[in-house]
DNA sequence: CTATTTTCATAACTTTGTGTTATATTAACT
DNA sequence: AGTTAATATAACACAAAGTTATGAAAATAG
């Protein structure tokens, strides 16, 4: 016998709400159709399911079996409703998010901290990746949302780019340095020191040589190749290395006190960090959410980063 | 967003078949039909329910938290269909059955526990009564069935009779007795004892005055007046009482050697013990299946009693 | 890379169930 | 007994799901 879930769903309510008139205004339904429904059910079943000539309906043993049925069959149905309405509304989901490790690490890392603050029901799944590979897996679908310098030029025809930052990179020490207490730096004082480089495929690293170029370095020591901010801090916190970053990612630990500044205008890189996205596949309500977020926040650290800058760093 | 639990269901199985068409299957629906509904209800939710473009179909997220749901619904549902199955079997459900006290408590109650051997989830409502509050009750809808001795051409007309046993009482004491040794008893061994009664209003006791009348009999001594079967049984093993019982009771009391029948034969009752029930109340699977056992049983022992009694009690 | 197979989607139509309003029936109540 | 409240029935509209036949596209094999 193959029973309907809605109609056990309805037996639920009659009992419940004490009545087949009540019970089909609390499912939204007119009494007719609930008392056809129920006929029709009891004819199925060949069982009553209410007694004969009882006129505030009187359930059977058997209907009050079918009820407590009913009544998980209505907590499922509501979780899925709920289910769909999160998910529908970006609260809840997975993210797939992907970008260069600088960036993740140094200002994405703390922003998704926020976010999951905000809606932790929203899975944020997190890799790493330069341009190409960010690229690809956009393509593919594994990822979501790439957050990546940019040539704005330069993006593929399958994606989307979105800039949320104007790419400045900054001549970056350790605040113990002996160079951070100076007011001005010269070129000599530089190149007496060892370098930190970002790994050789990075951006940064194509970054890191033209700026140094752009202020007559060319021929530079390196001391240390990593791919990870922190492997970069804690190098520099142990040694005088020096090295080239955004500046957004020595904005973001200027609480933390672990890295500073140089003095030293460089040449801003010709790439925007931005978000990447495939051109026609629709964004998970949560991806959506995650983008607004993201986006909403690099609006106000531009912001943050604008006025500082201002009396900050390179303006000096 | 309202859900039909089917769609869950549906969804449950297309993961659970791994496709589809093996959906579909395990549904009984045709593919067509399942396919169109998935696309209905992506086109309600607003969201992907599979991904786009892959060929055995691959769930979503989303399709994955609202198939949870949907096993639970279809979980809910057997259990319903189970309970409808094991209902209308007369496997479960409730039978209300009242009778006269002497026969539920010495015949039909052990028939009564080997039908809930058989039939554990069937509830019993056992209650006592004679024929006239049986016949009120029957009709009233509070008892489903009754079992009570009834002389046949006084049966009400809302009421069926099935006769299950001939009425015979026999005279009955205490295997401690000293009449129970005789093989012959006369009358006035039998006037010197005083007697146990039924309860003035029971059927038993006008058998009780009829039978002693039949055997000349008509001024006797009632040391205790009782209704239930086990306080004949306590008053009896401790006196030299003598009381009428039917002989089924007896009968099936002769394994516990509590009480013998003496060899004295009396009139028969006009009333044979039978079901009564509601003659146009439909009899619900479970009390069906009750009667149908008590029915069963009950040929059993009147085919028992029938061999046995050749040569026994009223028979010498 | 093309051909074949699998798997799913679409079309066209039928059937079933549910929704509606209007109205009849009947249990419960004063 | 008459009134009221609750449920059943009738008649019709419509949405959804069932069907078969067929088309499209992804996966697989040669």
């Amino acid at each position: 016998m193959k029973i309907d879930p809605n109609h056990l769903q309805m037996l639920a309510a009659i009992i419940d709400a004490g009545g087949l008139g009540e019970g089909a205004l609390a499912l939204n339904k007119s009494q007719p159709s609930v008392s056809r429904s129920v006929a029709m059910l009891e004819q199925r079943l060949g069982s009553r399911l209410f007694e004969k000539g009882k006129r505030p309906l009187r359930p059977t043993e058997l209907c009050k079996t079918l009820a407590d049925q009913g009544r998980i069959i209505a907590a499922a149905n509501v979780a899925a409703e709920t289910a769909v309405a999160l998910y529908s509304g970006g609260k809840a989901g997975t993210a797939r998010v992907a970008g260069t490790p600088i960036f993740m690490d140094g200002v994405i890392a703390s922003m998704m901290a926020s976010f999951q603050n905000a809606f932790p029901d929203v899975a944020i799944h997190q890799s790493y990746g330069y341009f190409d590979e960010l690229s690809e897996q956009l393509a593919l679908g594994s990822i979501d949302l790439a957050i990546c310098p940019v040539r704005p030029n330069e993006v593929p025809a399958h994606l989307n780019f979105r800039p949320i930052l104007r790419g400045r990179n900054v001549l970056a020490c350790a605040p113990s340095h002996p160079l951070a207490r100076r007011s001005a730096v010269k070129l000599e004082d530089i190149a007496a020191y060892p370098w930190i480089a970002p790994p050789a495929g990075s951006p940064l690293y194509a970054d890191l040589k033209a700026a140094l170029a752009s202020i007559g370095i060319s021929d530079f020591r390196v001391s240390f190749t990593g791919g990870s901010l922190a492997s970069i801090f804690s190098v520099m916190a142990g040694s005088d290395s020096l090295t080239v970053l955004p500046y957004s990612v020595v904005f973001m630990q200027r609480a933390a006190k672990t890295i500073t500044a140089l003095p030293v205008r460089l040449e801003h890189p010709e790439r925007e960090l931005g978000l990447l996205w495939h051109i026609d596949r629709p964004m998970r309500p949560a991806v959506r959410r995650f983008q607004r977020f993201l986006e909403a926040e690099f609006k106000g650290l531009a912001r943050r980063i604008d006025e500082r800058g201002r009396e900050d760093v390179w303006r000096r």
